[in-house]
DNA sequence: AAATAGTTGACTGTCGACAGTCGACTTATG
DNA sequence: CATAAGTCGACTGTCGACAGTCAACTATTT
């Protein structure tokens, strides 16, 4: 296994499964469903030309990720988050980020600290640019799931990522309606970063957590504008 | 709404789907799959005389809640948890029973407690009784759910349920290759509860966390034997 | 004999079809 | 006019079938 063979991308040949999935979930995102509505197995096969065997496991798979939920003999249909179910989220997000911190500040290496400081710096450069909402939330993600993959913890991620979907989903209907003032204030990740480089969890944890209840009060301020809006249609 | 009409059982009219999930579930429980081993539709569904549509979305639940794996083209396995599955089952349970018990502690009613009470009693006189380990199990783990079900955290919840299946599993597979001596000692049930009702957190999550401990413990030496049976096959 | 190139059987991914069920609408009934 | 009983269309749950893919096995070449 001397020398590698010249790289070759991993052409992602995926199954119909996959990609209706991810249409389906970038439709929600962009507001082509609005939440609430009902979502009809037929209706997404014929439009998307395939049967519905594949539309049905791509939306069983959306269900487990709480961006749909089904209910027994009448379908699908988006999840309409109500507040509770943005403080459950949020609160969630805490248990498993902090949760993942720990475990991450006995495990990392220096090319975790590096990767993070990159994402960081990106990601205070893209706010400084005036770079578009969407950006800045998905290096602001990005900054969140390197923490959790660092926690090395199959279990937690995979619950962690489903609310990666759910936070973005409340993103997306929310940003339609709410013109969104960009106050990621870039110095609290840095923060962040820098407790965890220290090994310092309770700094580490409590501007994390602070960074998170942060976001949930800007998506429960949302909250209203968009349900009027939905109630509206 | 005075009087109420005679009390008729809900019929669980369920789908095919959920049957099949059970059943295949209890199989996995029971030895007639092992760890490893092949998880074929076709056969499922010939032997259920049914279709195979509804044994893969049966599969597929069972893969969210990790008691099957499914690898893209090649089908279904039984989970084959290592050692680094084991802990990390039962470190997300610590996490998740220890955020769900500040949750519990801020809203419970005398109700819940009293429930809890009724447990805890069951199992100390099932375990003087000599009951069967799988009905110590049962009752044990009714004691964490009524936990989880107090905090009232859906999504948390949720993610303890697929815990709860796959640490089930672990026991089915490892009870059938090792003889368990029943040394769950009742006490530290009525210490958590106890901690509970006084509403002390601390005191509560440090003995949830070492009886939690204590079951990893007794998971981990019971590997290698399992580990023994499932390769000799 | 090792390495490559067919061959075959089994199984998954996908499809189109049918039957039962639910909700909305229409029709009877007091 | 309000309530109960039919009627009908739409959609889900389930089914059987087919095609493409994978793994194991066999044949072929050097």
């Amino acid at each position: 296994m001397a020398a590698k063979s010249p790289q070759l991308q991993p052409l992602h040949l995926t199954n119909l499964r996959d990609q209706i999935e991810e249409s389906v979930r970038t439709a929600i995102w962009n507001g082509a469903f609005r939440p609430g509505e009902r979502i009809v197995e037929t209706v997404i096969a014929d439009q998307l030309n395939v049967s519905r065997a594949p539309v049905r496991e791509a939306l069983s798979i959306l269900e487990r990720d709480g961006i749909v939920v089904s209910m027994p003999r009448k379908g699908y249909y988006v999840t309409d988050f109500t507040e509770k179910d943005i403080k459950e989220i949020y609160e969630f997000r805490i248990l498993l980020e902090v949760g993942a911190l720990q475990r991450m500040i006995e495990r990392f290496t220096d090319e975790d600290i590096a990767r993070l400081q990159e994402i960081v710096s990106e990601l205070a450069e893209a706010i400084d640019r005036g770079d578009s909402y969407s950006n800045v939330v998905s290096l602001d993600f990005l900054f969140h799931e390197h923490i959790c993959r660092c926690a090395d913890h199959s279990r937690l991620f995979h619950a962690w990522n489903s609310m990666r979907w759910q936070t973005l989903m409340l993103i997306g209907i929310t940003t339609r309606t709410h013109t969104h003032v960009i106050e990621q204030p870039h110095t609290l990740h840095q923060q962040i970063l820098d407790a965890i480089a220290d090994k310092d969890l309770n700094r580490a944890a409590s501007a994390l957590t602070e960074h998170i209840r942060d976001a949930e009060r800007r998506a429960l301020q949302a909250l209203p504008q968009m349900k009027v809006q939905t109630v509206a249609t």
